[in-house]
Order: C-alpha cells, then structure tokens, then sequence
DNA sequence: TGTTATGATGTTAGCGCTAACATAATGTTA
DNA sequence: TAACATTATGTTAGCGCTAACATCATAACA
C-alpha cells in the first residue's frame, strides 16, 4: 500500500474522529460556529483543545480558492514613511482572517515585478502597492489580477484599481511657497534617493519658485545616494560651497532637514534667521529639535487605514465610496522657518 | 456531474497539455531543470510563458508538505532596530524559494503567542522571533515546531533552539562604565517603554553604577510609553528638575539620546560639558547631530544575516556551527562624552 | 394530518500539486 | 551479449481541506 507522509500534525479528521462527528461538521464550527449545535460545537472545542489542532492553512486555501492573504508591496523597509503606513495595515487586518504577506521591492521596478509575480501566484485577496509607477507588465499583471488593487502613499489620474495618497507635487509647492512667503530670496532643494515621488516634490518646488519669481536650477541639489541626516549635512555643505547666498532649503524628507539643521549648526549659521529650513513628512522628531522644524505633514498611518477599508468593503462587495482618496497633507509651520523679517 | 470553480487561473495540468507531456514532467521542469531533458524543457518553458503560468503555491505547498514560509515575529514595525534586522531578513531570503512571513507583537505576549499559532498553522520552513522572553506556551508551541527556530536580538543561556544577538546587560554596563571613566558624578538613567532588553540594559547600568561607586536609584527615571525624541526632551527635563545636579545621562535607545540634547539645548546647558549624554544602538543620526553623540553600536544586520544563515544550515540539515552566536556591540565615543576634565 | 420550509449534519469529489512507485530507454560492465 | 545500473518520463494516489449536493430531523403551516 502507497503511503505519504503528512505533515505529522493533526488533521481536521483527526478532530472529527475524536468528536464523534464528520470532518465537514468540524469545518463548519472552526469557520462559523452558528452553523453547528451548541451540543456538537463543544464537543469540537474540546477535540480541538486537546490535540492542539491548528487548521493548515494551505489545505484550506486550496479547497476554497480564496488565500486570505494581503500582498503588500513597499520600497523600502527601514524608511519611516512606510514603517507608518506597514503599522496601520498590520493594525487593521489583526484580528481577522486575512494574513499579510510583505515585499520589499528597494526602489527597483523589475524587483517589484517579480514580487507582483510571486504574490499573485499565491492567489492574494487584495493586493495594496506603494506608488504609482509599476512597469508596463506590473500594471497588466495588476489590472488582470482577480482581486482588489490598492496603490498607495501617491495619487495620480489613472488608477489600477484604487488609489490612496496624497500629491506629492502639491506638497513640494505649498513647501516653496512658504519659504517664499517667510521672505526668502535664494532658496534650495535637496534631494535624496530621487525615486518618482521625490521627483514630482521637486516639480511642485520649482514651479513654486517660478511663480514666485525665485526659479534658479543652480540652487538644486540632488543625488540618488539613499537618504540620511548625515548627508543632509553634506548635501547643505556642498551647496552652500557652491552658492555661499543660499538663505533656505526645502529637503526631499526629514532626514535631509534634520541633518541640514545640524550641518548649519557645525557652521555656526543661525537657523532661522540665515537659512529657513523645511522638510517633508513631519516625523516625530521634527518638533523635538532645537530649534523645532517646519515641515509637511503627512498622514501615513491613515494611508493604511484607509487602504485596508478600501479593500475591506471591495471584498464585501460593496462599491467603495470612491475609487480616489486623497488623505492631503498639512504645513507644520515650527521655529526653522520663523524668522523675523 | 459535479462541477468546481477552480481558481481561474492556468494549472500544472494546461501547461503539460500544451507542452505534450505529464503534469509531474511540468513539475519537475519549473522545480529542478535538470532532471529534465533540454527538449522537453523547452517545450514546457514555452508552454509556461504562452499561458502566464504562475504554480499555485497551497497547492505545492499542501502537496510536498512544506510551506517554504520563514515566520518572522517582531515587536514592533517602526523601530528602526527591528527594521534593519528584517530588511536583512527580507534581504537573505530574497532570492531564494522562501517567502516571509511577518508578524507584529505590538510587545504584547499574548499577541506574540496568538502569531505563533498562527504562523505554525502554516507549517513553517522555520520561525524567527524577538527576544527570548516568550510566554510558556509560545516557549513549548515553538520547542515542539518541527521547524528551526531562531531568537534574535539578545542571547541567553536557554535557547528554544538557536539564538543571535548580543547582551543587553553587557551594553548597558559597557555605557555605564565609560561614563564613570569620564569622570561624571551623578549619573542617571532614561528608560522608555522598559521592554524586557530595556530592562536588561538598565540592569547592566545600575551595575556599573554599583561597581564605580556611583549608584543612586533617585537618577533612574523610567516610563513604559514609547520612545520617542520629544520623550527624550520631556524625561531629562524632569529628571533634571528632580535632581538639579544631573550630569550625565545613559539612554535606553538613541531616539530618546537625541531628544535628551535636544532638551539640554534648550534649556542652554553645555553638552559634553555640563550635561554627558550616551545612547544606545547608534542609529546613523548620532554620528551626525551636533554635538555627536555617543551610542552603544548594535550591528542589527548582521544579527538577520546570521539568523538566515543559522536557518539555512539547519534546513540542509548540517549542524550549524553554534547555536548561539553573539555579535557584540561597539561602544562608540563621540562629543557628547567628550568633556574636558 | 400531511405538506412544506428550515436547520443540522453527512457524503462525495475535487482544489492543484508532488511523493512514491512503475516503466521504458539508454549506457556500462564483464 | 547478458546482466545490471542509470536516466528520463509516466501513472496513481494522496496532501488536508471545503464546495456542492444529499439526507434526515424538526418546526411551521394549512
């Protein structure tokens, strides 16, 4: 006689055989005890206690069709912005029945691909993506996938699916447009990283700079190096080396602000009054430094809420309320852009 | 005739019909090419890509009984700590036939213990959880794992299996002890959510305390909210307030080091010279921040890199070479214990 | 009282894949 | 050339669960 080995755990038949009742009952009582008699429903706790039965999860997927697991897909594990929006996602699916299966693409588009690949082949429940600008195969992938989509952390014209974010072209104006209004004259970027997000900050900076008549691309600095408050301090050294009239900086990140704060500061340059200083996302420690900084906040956490609703009420089969959420964003005016005039 | 839904999507059984040949020829070509012949191969390679074939992995997973699902458990998502370790993690695996799978315990045991229920529903290929302060059952649910399982982040002398990390005890003494070198008097402690390392970094502080004659339990402040640096600033204040002679300071990680400056600054009190201030961990602003501040190095990449390679030892059943691998940490001196006697 | 709706439980087949064995084709050795 | 090993491929039966249908008991109703 053939024989396979299993997994060594007990199985559902196990349950049902020490219950006195059959596998498909036993099913039932785990997935919806109203379906089953309180009488046979304890006898089946009890079955289940016992052996210390633990539904493979596999099997279950297999015969059902559904996975119950949430493929999410980010750049970058160790950067905040993310970490936040990972969190709420975490939160939200807690306690129910979908399991979230994470994938670090590290800013590159055939790596996103192939994790897109990789999850779809496990037959997702909802996909959520960070971004907005997948490969031309990502996109079909994605679009052909029989399941929600979300793409956060940005918004744009041209959904997937569904979309939750903010404009990040929108956030890079209103920070030049503040530092225009504070009264600054030769006011810089600095870019780390420089993936499309970051990008498109730049493009609302410079088109506030132009309609403020402040447009100068020498003042722009940016590297694709990743992001650190040590270079923060390099790239506002090498600025300023090249533009000793540099009297603000709107940074790609906080990390950048932070780091441009402390290399002034070694320079013995006053901030506020010689350089403003704006960074973007408004981490914790953006109001605890000395002195406090301006940046732009933005809601991470609330990205993934939102995404997990969104796919939540998909799934039920609900039209969601909008296929767009734009979560905004809000300056957060502190002491490295307050100068007095 | 009874009839299924399927998942809508190409199987084994479509690809082998198209390439000619029998669905376990199929498999073994996606699975190991060289048991099969270049002819057929090409056959099937074809056949895979013309049907955008991508394996069901419950199905492979149910039917050779292994998941190829590594169960990662971290406290937390937002603390850079766990982050670098995991991108290690998500950084080893990538390549390979392994996804991970991740769980947030939010530091709470019974969180911790329902995840690992969870995670070995799944049958894992292997288990990496953080700390080696498990409750009881989540100790015998993961000695009874057919699986590896590795702790990370400290070490102990009682392993579940394997362990990678280093001595929070030692740390802390490591910090408290160069303090007292540096000639500081009265020298206090700043501890913020006091997890179980946190504890262990303190204890090793009171330590060095005793042993240098400086010990004074008045100096320990502690709090179980999380840390942030604007907690930092807020516990040095009433630390400061408390004892007005304060002179040092070790804090339990770098972001409330670096609110402890922040607060010193604004309250004009001289770092290094009035106020010494050491972290821990050495997270990539402390080099950076002016004054640069002194942290106990942790190299948390390292400790996902070796956990990895623990794992994959195991999994080709060689002995790995230790159970417990220690990676050390660094005391890394800078400005901000860097006074003039 | 018989008829029908409702609810609780069981039987059977199959989700898509691979382990285990079987078989055919080829190479190797004395 | 027979005897055996090796390689390439196929057949069959399950991995553990649940969808779909079937059955039986009880409640509801005319």
């Amino acid at each position: 006689m053939r024989k396979r080995k299993g997994a060594g755990r007990p199985t559902i038949s196990d349950v049902a055989e020490k219950a006195g009742v059959s596998t498909i009952t036993v099913s039932r009582a785990l997935r919806d005890p109203s379906k089953v008699s309180d009488h046979l429903r304890r006898k089946i706790d009890n079955a289940v206690k016992k052996l210390n039965y633990v539904p493979h999860s596999h099997a279950s997927a297999l015969a059902s069709t559904r996975s119950n697991i949430i493929g999410v897909i980010v750049p970058s594990l160790t950067n905040n912005v993310f970490a936040d929006t990972l969190r709420a996602i975490y939160d939200a699916f807690d306690q129910g029945v979908y399991q979230v299966q994470l994938g670090n693409s590290r800013y590159v588009a055939k790596e996103e691909e192939r994790l897109v690949r990789t999850f779809l082949g496990q037959g997702p429940s909802a996909m959520i993506i960070a971004g907005t600008d997948q490969t031309e195969i990502t996109r079909e992938l994605l679009e052909s996938a029989p399941c929600p989509v979300v793409q956060i952390m940005e918004i744009g014209d041209d959904p997937i699916d569904m979309m939750v974010g903010f404009s990040h072209f929108e956030g890079g104006r209103a920070a030049g447009i503040h530092l225009v209004q504070k009264g600054y004259k030769r006011i810089g970027f600095l870019g780390a990283r420089m993936d499309p997000r970051s990008h498109r900050r730049m493009e609302g900076f410079k088109e506030a700079m132009r309609s403020g008549g402040r447009y100068d691309p020498d003042l722009i600095m940016t590297t694709t190096t990743s992001s650190s408050v040590t270079l923060g301090a390099e790239l506002i050294g090498q600025l300023r080396a090249r533009r000793p009239d540099l009297d603000a900086v709107f940074c790609n990140n906080d990390d950048l602000a932070l780091g441009a704060l402390f290399g002034c500061q070694k320079a013995g340059i006053s901030v506020p009054d010689d350089m403003g200083i704006i960074g973007f996302n408004d981490l914790e420690m953006m109001a605890a430094s000395y002195p406090s900084l301006t940046s732009i906040r933005t809601d991470r956490y609330a990205i993934g809420k939102h995404a997990v609703a969104m796919i939540q009420s998909a799934l039920d089969s609900e039209m969601p309320d909008q296929k767009i959420i734009d979560v905004g964003f809000e300056l957060q005016q502190r002491e490295s852009t307050s100068r007095k005039r």
